[in-house]
DNA sequence: GGCTGTTGAGGTACAATATAGCGATGGAGG
DNA sequence: CCTCCATCGCTATATTGTACCTCAACAGCC
């Protein structure tokens, strides 16, 4: 793995919290239960803000006595992804904390391939664009995966004087 | 599988012949050679416009007698790939033809849920919202994935009458 | 000719990701 | 108390993707 390290340090314990107690807030008012189970792998899925991937996820569950098995994992992430706590980063195989669940999207994601991290965006001008083409094209839209690789603020000053090889 | 047919009956011999001839120009002009096994590959690529699997791929391979292994059919997707002759649909672990690939880009697809069928958009007005987007958070862009699921129009059409289940 | 480096291809084995299906549990509502 | 049903644990298996080694073909060179 390349050195990957957050590109501003913030109070990455205060995301995991209000990420927690948002969730609680959503699930009550929807009648949606978020058990034990959900919430620690919501709980892992945040630990940081790169995505995660499922298995990940299953070997950091098992650390706690119990094994855990792929279908508990996956099945925690589709009720999240259900619920909009969580999206799929489609081109990465792995998940990534919403921090915003309240009203159901799809997200845009900027995936840095120098530190690892993907930042969520909420940009309108992109979402009508692609509305208004896809309906140009008579077609009626329903999820959108929008993923766009390439390099965060900081990394890019970085490799500007040591250019990086192309990080799958 | 659901009922899959394509939304209109074009003359899709000629898509192939088209783009089997347009792979040729293209990989001459760059000294990039088109070998056999790379050509039946974006043959069977082209089979429709529905994205292909790679283990598809590879069991269509095998109907000439010899058996192929994975690794030869990703080391010729690969080489598609890096020459643009076809894109690969993230959501969907599969590959379709790109029926432009002079000019290299980063391709929008319209993914019906319905029919299986991928539409490659080239929209100006998405790529400089994006682009807009990502360079207003400091991003440097690289590759971008946009795939829109939904219905196109001959499925949305008759799914009006008929509403489908959720097609994963 | 013979040597050697490069590219493409075949193949085995395996890694990584994801799902099917079945049985057990435990809380909510009758 | 009892049934229903969502949740969970588990085994097994499917699907997708790679690491790594070998060999053949061909070009350039001595």
């Amino acid at each position: 793995m390349p050195d990957r390290r957050p590109p501003d340090d913030h109070d990455h314990a205060s995301c995991i919290e209000d990420a927690l107690s948002e969730a609680e807030a959503v699930c009550a008012e929807r009648g949606a239960r978020l058990t034990d189970l959900r919430r620690r792998v919501l709980e892992l899925v945040w630990t940081s803000h790169e995505p995660v991937g499922a298995y990940d996820i299953l070997s950091r569950l098992g650390g706690d006595g119990r094994r855990a098995a792929p279908p508990t994992v996956y099945r925690a992430l589709e009720f999240l992804l259900e619920n909009g706590l969580v999206h799929r980063i489609e081109s990465l195989n792995a998940f990534v904390g919403c921090p915003s669940p309240k009203a159901p999207h799809s997200g845009q994601f900027l995936l840095c391939t120098g530190c690892g991290t993907a930042t969520e965006l909420t940009d309108g001008a992109i979402q009508s664009a692609v509305s208004d083409a896809a309906s140009r094209a008579g077609f009626r839209t329903g999820h959108v995966t929008l993923e766009i690789k390439g390099l965060c603020r900081h990394c890019a000053g970085t490799a500007a004087a040591k250019p990086r090889a192309h990080a799958h």
